[in-house]
RNA sequence: GGGCAAGUGGCGGAAUUGGUAUACGCGCUGGUCUUAGAAACCAGUGCCGCAAGGCUUAAGAGUUCGAGUCUCUUCUUGCCCA
């Protein structure tokens, strides 16, 4: 027998792949789409197991008559390529399109059904293009903005940093420790679109709830209210926000931002200046304020209580209040709020309880948040908070004190970044001061290739020639924006332009993207849940406000967020991380450094990172054991919204499988016929059915794990059934429907296997539906204790079982004669007698 | 601190949603074949017990004829927010 030659067989079929597509006239569309790849250099296995589950998807649909829209692209903007250019001195552009080019091949090697004839690209300039068409657009709906901000100060990558972009003070790349800078900032108004983005959550049946969760925590609305409080001999008022107004009687101090107007009057105090520097130096993060030690700076002013005549509170300037959350100002209610109770304690506050703990003379030795009546507070008394928040709003509004609010935690999203690898954004300085957008009709602004990489900050700022334009309209002098988008931008509306990748004047085909979108299915890492999805729905939003003849106000109808994949690490004797292929294993115990023979520790498996040094290369996998065997084990081994555990032994064992499968076709293929026992032809097409009909439901489900198990069993089922009294012909015709089953998993082996079996409709997805098994099991309880495991036939009746019992089975002992006061039946699964002692 | 998940053999995990717990795979053990190894094939494999049988889904309670699944308490882990 011919062993398996994988690599023949790829190289086969991976040539009719080629300008693959999976569209068709006839059918249902069906978009499916892969977060697309930032080109790094290489891929690795978490791109290997998106866009495997991705393929399953795409080929079980067309297998299953839609009309499939299975495109690839690339992220191509972005900073490791302006790093990497320094490093080896190769421009970005080169640089991004030579990883393009490797990982192309590699993604080919897979054997993915995509239709590379839409590939886009977003550092080319036909794409960014219209890119910066849309921003003309957003701009003029009033959807963009420029701000003077505070901005997280990368000091290394000399760049503003998003806050997410901030893990614990310091930079996500460079660890640097961040810092307050204000810069004047292009800004997408997605806080417009707040409401709107956390409402249509709701529909949003096909996404996981994490996400949704995740999503709407993140937009944070929150009700509350504006209080104006009066100050002290000044004229000016200082106007809070509170989502707590009922705690207004426990309140002690007044704490403002070190940017709020009230700032004028200390802007030539030195202490207060050397305090707001110190605040600076904090991060703009909730995380980064919640975990600084709170500072303030006491001012000599005062305000008065709103509800308590002669009652004066002091204004504090404080570390912790953001001016651009809010009104820049809060009351401080020590009691019940953790950071007014550790400001509180710190520059020895008054601490008034409002809110009744239950324990009634006891200090607090934290702020207490919980649900009690409400004391100390006047006309407030007695009431639980949700009704004082009520009565006390009320009365703020009736004597005009202040207003009912709600706020969001969403912010507005800045676009800005000082960098060069990104897509320009279209926008002139004139020199009396106005800035405007350039004249459409000279898009794309293209970013110039003769820059100096060298230079420090961005290399746009210091190209003279580039920078130094001209209006269009009026000739006036003018310069261009220096600072380019941030990639999230770019990646925020690549799914419609997959629809229409090659339209040369406008970003789609209204036509085409009312066909294809939304997603029907999208697949993801869960680490982008909350941005990229936000900002890709806020775009959707976007365009439709622009454009009304868009079908579609969501982009993605069906989310799938997989699992990462992980690998132990490995360190040697000094602490350095190893690559796998650097260490030994001599047996289970003993695993040593193969340079020198010294010990090595083992780690626990860990998401798969070059740093770490736990990575497994697929292509050095893909040539070793074949596409489809790479590919079966990552489906294999775990559910895809979980982790996965990368095992050499796991990838060898699915090529072994692969192989026996590959013998069980040759095997059928020169059986000769036999003799026919019409029953057990039955049988065994009956339970053929039955597996048809699991592995399907299992895909549907995302459940590939659990295919991939129900064809283990449906290889053992062959392996008993070729040597038994059934004819070739329905042997064949069920090989035939176990590859083509498979064909999502394996197109190689699968497309191959066929072509031998001299299948001629290789596309078509087995009917599932047929005749099911007769004989089932059913299990005999006595007082809920299964005795017994009966087969009996299908749909029997409760006195065929009971006769079945009180004659043959093991279960008889147990009743003997003792009295049954309860028989419980269930059909087909269960008979259970209740006995009394 | 708050919210949300999850906890099943030596390991990855399955269980038609309240009805046969441990499917399938890995690993391990024994065997066949082989000069030997690898591969392949066959058999076994939750725990205790010679067996009959008993016990078992993080721990404990509850609802039910029946609980991995539902409810409550506790513990542990992960994620998000703080």
């Amino acid at each position: 027998m011919e062993r398996l030659n994988f690599q023949a067989i790829e190289k086969k079929w991976q040539k009719k792949f080629k300008d693959f597509s999976l569209y068709r006239e006839k059918g249902k569309k069906f978009y499916c789409l892969e977060m697309f790849p930032y080109p790094s250099g290489k891929i690795h296995m978490g791109h290997v197991r998106n866009y495997t589950i991705g393929d399953v998807i795409a080929r079980y649909k067309f297998m299953n008559g839609f009309n499939v829209l299975h495109p690839m692209g690339w992220d191509a903007f972005g900073l490791p390529a302006e790093n990497a250019s320094r490093l080896n001195n190769l421009h970005p552009k080169k640089w991004t399109e030579k990883n393009i080019d490797t990982m192309k091949k590699q993604l080919k090697l897979l054997g993915l059904s995509i239709n590379w004839n839409l590939e886009i690209s977003t550092c080319d300039k036909e794409y960014y293009k219209h890119q910066q068409e849309i921003f003309i657009d957003f701009y003029n709906l009033g959807l963009v903005s420029r701000k003077e901000t505070y901005v997280n100060w990368d000091p290394i990558e000399k760049t503003v940093l998003a806050n997410e972009q901030v893990i614990n003070g310091r930079g996500w790349r460079s660890n640097a420790l961040v810092e307050r800078k204000k810069l004047s900032q292009w800004f997408f108004n997605i806080t417009k679109f707040a409401d709107n983005l956390l409402d249509d959550l709701n529909g949003l049946d096909g996404w996981p709830a994490k996400v949704k969760l995740m999503q709407k925590n993140w937009i944070g609305k929150s009700f509350g209210c504006e209080i104006n409080f009066e100050v002290v001999n000044k004229k000016e008022k200082i106007t809070v926000f509170t989502t707590r107004p009922d705690t207004i009687f426990g309140a002690s101090f007044i704490a403002v931002s070190p940017d709020h107007p009230l700032s004028k009057y200390f802007i030539h105090d030195k202490n207060f200046k050397k305090f707001k520097d110190e605040c600076n130096k904090t991060g703009t993060t909730e995380e980064a304020l919640a975990n600084a030690e709170k500072l303030g700076y006491k001012t000599e002013l005062f305000v008065k209580h709103p509800f308590l005549k002669n009652k004066e509170i002091p204004i504090y300037f404080a570390n912790f209040v953001l001016m651009d959350y809010g009104t820049g100002a809060i009351f401080g209610c020590p009691a019940h709020d953790q950071r007014d109770f550790d400001f509180a304690k710190k520059y020895n506050l008054k601490i008034i309880k409002v809110v009744s703990d239950g324990n009634k003379d006891i200090e607090l030795k934290e702020a207490y948040l919980g649900e009690g009546k409400i004391i100390n507070s006047g006309f407030l008394n007695d009431l639980n908070i949700d009704l004082a928040k009520k009565k006390i709003i009320d009365e703020i509004e009736k004597k005009k004190l202040g207003v009912k609010k709600t706020l969001f935690r969403l912010k507005d999203w800045g676009i800005s970044r000082q960098r060069y690898w990104g897509c320009p954004i279209p926008m002139i300085y004139l020199e009396d001061g106005s800035v405007v957008p350039v004249d459409k009709s000279e898009l794309p602004i293209v970013l110039p290739e003769d820059i100096n990489l060298n230079a420090k900050g961005n290399p746009l700022e210091s190209h003279k020639k580039w920078r130094e334009t001209k209006q269009k309209s009026t000739g006036k002098k003018a310069i261009r924006e220096t600072d380019t988008l941030d990639t999230f931008v770019d990646s925020s509306w690549y799914f419609l332009r997959f629809c229409s990748p090659n339209l040369k004047n406008s970003p789609f085909d209204l036509q085409k993207v009312n066909y294809w979108m939304p997603v029907d299915q999208y697949i993801g890492g869960i680490e982008h849940a909350i941005l990229h999805l936000l900002y890709s729905r806020f775009f959707t939003k976007g365009l439709k406000q622009n454009n009304k003849n868009l079908n579609f106000s969501e982009p993605f109808k069906n989310l799938f967020t997989q699992g990462m994949v992980c690998h132990e690490t490995y360190k040697d004797k000094n602490g350095n991380w190893l690559y796998p292929d650097e260490i030994e294993k001599v047996d289970t115990n003993s695993i040593l450094k193969k340079s020198d023979k010294s010990k090595v520790v083992i780690g626990p498996p860990e998401s798969m990172s070059k740093s770490k040094k736990n990575t497994i290369d697929p292509e050095t996998m893909i040539l070793q054991y074949g596409a489809d065997a790479v590919r079966w084990f990552i489906l294999s081994d775990s559910p895809p919204e979980k982790d996965i555990q990368w095992s050499d032994r796991g990838v060898v064992s699915s090529n072994k499988f692969l192989q026996k499968i590959w013998n069980l076709n040759s095997t059928i293929l020169s059986r000769k016929d036999c003799q026919v026992d019409k029953n057990l032809e039955e049988k065994f097409i009956k339970l053929i059915n039955s597996y048809v009909i699991k592995i399907d439901s299992s895909i549907k489900n995302f459940r590939f794990n659990v295919s991939i198990a129900h064809f283990y069993e449906l290889y053992n089922l062959f392996t008993d059934s070729v040597g038994q009294k059934i004819s070739n012909k329905v042997i064949k015709s069920k090989i035939t429907t176990m590859m083509k089953l498979m064909l999502p998993f394996t197109p190689h082996l699968s497309y191959e296997c066929l072509e031998l079996l001299k299948c001629s409709e290789l596309d078509n997805w087995p009917e599932v539906k047929g005749n099911l098994p007769e004989e089932i099991s059913m299990a005999i309880q006595i007082n809920g204790k299964t005795r017994d495991i009966i087969k009996t036939n299908k749909n029997a009746t409760e006195n065929e079982i009971n006769k079945i019992i009180l004659e043959q089975s093991k279960a008889k002992k147990f009743i003997q004669d003792k009295k049954i006061t309860k028989t419980i039946f269930v059909k087909n699964k269960i008979i259970n007698y209740i006995i009394s002692e």
